[in-house]
DNA sequence: TTTCATACATGCACGTATGTATGTATATTG
DNA sequence: CAATATACATACATACGTGCATGTATGAAA
């Protein structure tokens, strides 16, 4: 009712809470990754102190796996469904490097590929969340390159799975790379994709343009 | 002079312990990075306990660096020095990108990436060398992309500089991403590079082809 | 307004990893 | 073969961060 922030409920103080202690892990998560987090500043960088984020969380492990969630939720919503919406396989593998593009121009963008990076060696629950996440991403776009291939937009190449692979890992890498650098960004992230799809370059190749 | 290893001279000891630890450390920081390598596990695996690491190594952050310089030399040696003697500026990326694949069919590949994650937000000296490192092959690589693009072998594009940046990131992302599944690694680091530079694809793209 | 639950802060115990100091074996020099 | 330096192992001190237990304040309910 009343216009101030005075009164709050204790759900909404709590979601708030949260939320602003999950933003300030993902950034930092982001910038140092699991083993360099300290929850100590994860908190107070979040207007809390370790206390509030224990009792939210179970631990720097469900931390982490909640931060791990919410940004591929985020991701999810912003970038995969509406790439999903486009017609044609190929124009969604090119839409969603796009959006991949944009999404990364935000810091908490590197969380994914920072984590995967730090756990690819090891047997720890964050980087299976993390693994999982990105395995079922690799799938659904090695289904969008299968039937690319069928229906002629993309050429035949390497199996779909790999090729969606390095799909992957190639628009998390450029995005990384090149983030913030409009309009180039985008620029050089479609014509990774093509590249990797074997899809001609739309501008003409022929050095016979005038030049 | 004689054919056993039972005489050493003390120079030959202390090179060949500390190739070894030296090679140990590559493993673990390639696998586990920099804050999760335990100095105890590296020493061990080299066939050694950490006092001969000290003794050879003033600490963590003098280890990892001296990884880095080696890396960084045996890098240099197998895929930049030969990617350089080739004549024209677009072989020498492809090239580049080629025998950074084979690089990476082994495991301390990923520690130039692993480290340059890992210290990205951060003002750490191993950060810094990895950083200096890389930051030197993109000056390189963007004058070849300028090279190739004034005599006509690659169109034109985004600034050098920018193209040059992702090409570097993106071929340490795909090679490990798609790492010894020999031989679509290669096809698809092609035609990543291709797709970067705005070359058209080898087969012909042209869907008149006979199918 | 009294009572309870929940949000949050503070302080301590514990594990772990680094760095250093000390001890022992192997190689070099006279 | 003595004497010394160097390669390496072992033991200890220290720092740091997590997890938890306890204390305090704020919102809900009677």
């Amino acid at each position: 009712m009343s216009g101030t922030v005075a009164r709050r409920t204790q759900a909404d103080r709590r979601a708030r809470t949260r939320g602003a202690i999950l933003a300030s892990a993902a950034r930092g998560l982001s910038t140092y990754g699991y083993a360099n987090l300290v929850l100590e500043q994860v908190a107070r960088e979040a207007g809390y102190t370790r206390g509030a984020l224990y009792h939210l969380f179970a631990g720097k492990e469900e931390l982490a796996l909640a931060v791990v969630e919410w940004v591929g939720e985020t991701w999810d919503a912003e970038v995969r469904r509406p790439a999903l919406s486009e017609a044609d396989p190929l124009a969604s593998l090119l839409t969603m490097a796009r959006g991949h593009t944009l999404y990364c121009r935000r810091d908490v963008a590197r969380v994914m590929l920072t984590l995967r990076v730090e756990f690819a060696g090891q047997d720890h629950p964050v980087g299976r969340a993390v693994g999982e996440t990105i395995g079922r991403l690799e799938t659904e776009c090695a289904g969008l390159v299968a039937a690319g291939r069928r229906n002629g937009s993309i050429p035949p190449g390497p199996p779909a799975r790999l090729t969606a692979a390095a799909f992957v890992g190639m628009i998390e890498a450029i995005a990384i790379q090149v983030a913030g650098q409009a309009p180039h960004d985008v620029e050089l992230m479609e014509r990774a994709v093509r590249g990797i799809l074997g899809v001609a370059p739309v501008v003409s190749p022929s050095p016979a343009t005038h030049h």
